[in-house]
DNA sequence: GACAAATTTCATTTTTTTCTGAAAATATTG
DNA sequence: CAATATTTTCAGAAAAAAATGAAATTTGTC
C-alpha cells in the first residue's frame, strides 16, 4: 500500500501513453473541424485524422474499433476520402483486408476538392447567369432592364474571377 | 370568346412580368446556392438574392411577404447579412421601418467573411498545433516521435500557408 | 411617458443530415 | 466452387440544423 497516496502519479511509461493518446485525440479533433469547414461530416474528419497520425496502415475494422463508429459510416467515410484522394490503399501481404494510409500532400488534397466540389458549381453558375441574361434582354422597362444588366454583369465578373483565382490558388499551394 | 383558344398566349405586358419574375426566382436560387457553399442557411441566400435584384430598398415585412418566410427567419437572416456587411440599412423619410439594400461589392463581402469566419479558425488551429507539439516533445519512443514531428510540421505549414494566402486572396479580389 | 409599430428572442416544430446495423453483394482462399 | 471474410448498401433511427410564430423587447411618435 506504499503508493496508495500516489494513485494520480504516473509511471514514465504511462505518462508516455497518455501523451500519445492525447496527441491523437487532439489531432483527430483538428481534422474534424477542418473537414467541417469544407462541409464534410464528422466521421470523415475522424477517419482522416486517425490515419494522418498513424504510422501504420489501418484496416476498416481497426478504424471502426478505434473510433467506435459503425461499419456503415466507416465505409461511407473511406469512400469519400478516396474520392478526394485524401487516402489510398496499401497492400499488406498475406491479408485479405484493405489497408488505408493518409495522403499527406495537402496540395493534391485541396486541389482535388476544388476540382470536384467547387468547379462544377462554377459551371452551373455560368449557365444560370446566361439564362438570367436572356430574360433580362427581353424586358420592356428600360430602367429596370439596365439596372438588372449592371447586376448581372457584376455576377458574371465574380464568377469569372472565381474561375480564374481557384486554379491559381491550387498552383500557389506548392508553397 | 374570340381569344378562347389563345389562353396560353400572353400579352407583351404579361410576358414581361413573367420574364422579370423568372429572372428574380433564378437570381434568388443563385444566391441560395452560393451562400450554401459558404455554409449559410437557405433563408440567408433568399434574402440576399431578393435584395440583390431589387432596385428599391425593402423592409422586413416586404421581405417576409415576398419570400413567404417567417418573421424569425427574416430577422435572423438580416442579422447575419448585416454581420458580413452584405446588406445595409437605408433611411426612408416618414417611415419608421428599417429598409435594406444589398451591398454589391463582393470584394468587401468576401473579405468580411474570411476575416470573421475563417481567420478565427486559423487562430485556434495554431493553438491546437502548439498543444500537440508539446505532447509530441515529451514522447519516449524516438521513432514515433520523429514521425509525429514530421506530421505536425506539415500541419503547421498548411496553417501558415492558409494564413498567408487568404489575405492575399482578398487583395486579389479587387480584380 | 403612453401607445403602437417594428424588431428580436427563443421554446417548439419541422426539415435535413448523419449514423447505424443488418442484409446483400463482392472478393478471396482452400 | 463452396465456404468465409470483407465491404457496400440502404431503410430506419438518432442527431443536428433551420424555420416558425408568439411573447418579450425595443424603438419611434404623438
Amino acid at each position: 500500500m506504499a503508493e496508495d497516496h500516489e494513485i494520480s502519479e504516473l509511471t514514465p511509461q504511462a505518462q508516455n501513453l497518455k501523451n500519445r493518446y492525447e496527441l491523437e485525440v487532439e489531432g483527430i479533433d483538428y481534422f474534424v473541424r477542418f473537414m467541417n469547414l469544407l462541409g464534410l461530416p464528422r466521421s470523415v474528419g475522424e477517419i482522416y485524422g486517425l490515419l494522418y497520425f498513424s504510422k501504420n496502415p489501418m484496416s476498416m475494422d481497426e478504424i471502426v474499433k478505434r473510433l467506435g463508429m459503425s461499419l456503415g459510416s466507416a465505409s461511407q467515410g473511406l469512400r469519400t476520402l478516396r474520392s478526394f484522394k485524401a487516402i489510398r490503399t496499401t497492400y499488406v501481404m498475406g491479408d485479405r483486408k484493405d489497408y488505408y494510409v493518409a495522403e499527406t500532400e495537402f496540395r493534391t488534397l485541396i486541389g482535388t476538392f476544388i476540382k470536384e466540389e467547387i468547379m462544377p458549381h462554377l459551371d452551373s453558375a455560368g449557365q444560370r447567369i446566361e439564362r438570367m441574361s436572356h430574360h433580362m434582354e427581353a424586358l420592356q422597362d428600360l430602367e429596370d432592364k439596365s439596372f438588372l444588366q449592371t447586376r448581372l454583369k457584376k455576377l458574371e465578373r465574380l464568377k469569372k474571377g472565381a474561375a480564374a483565382v481557384l486554379p491559381t490558388l491550387v498552383g500557389l499551394l506548392k508553397l
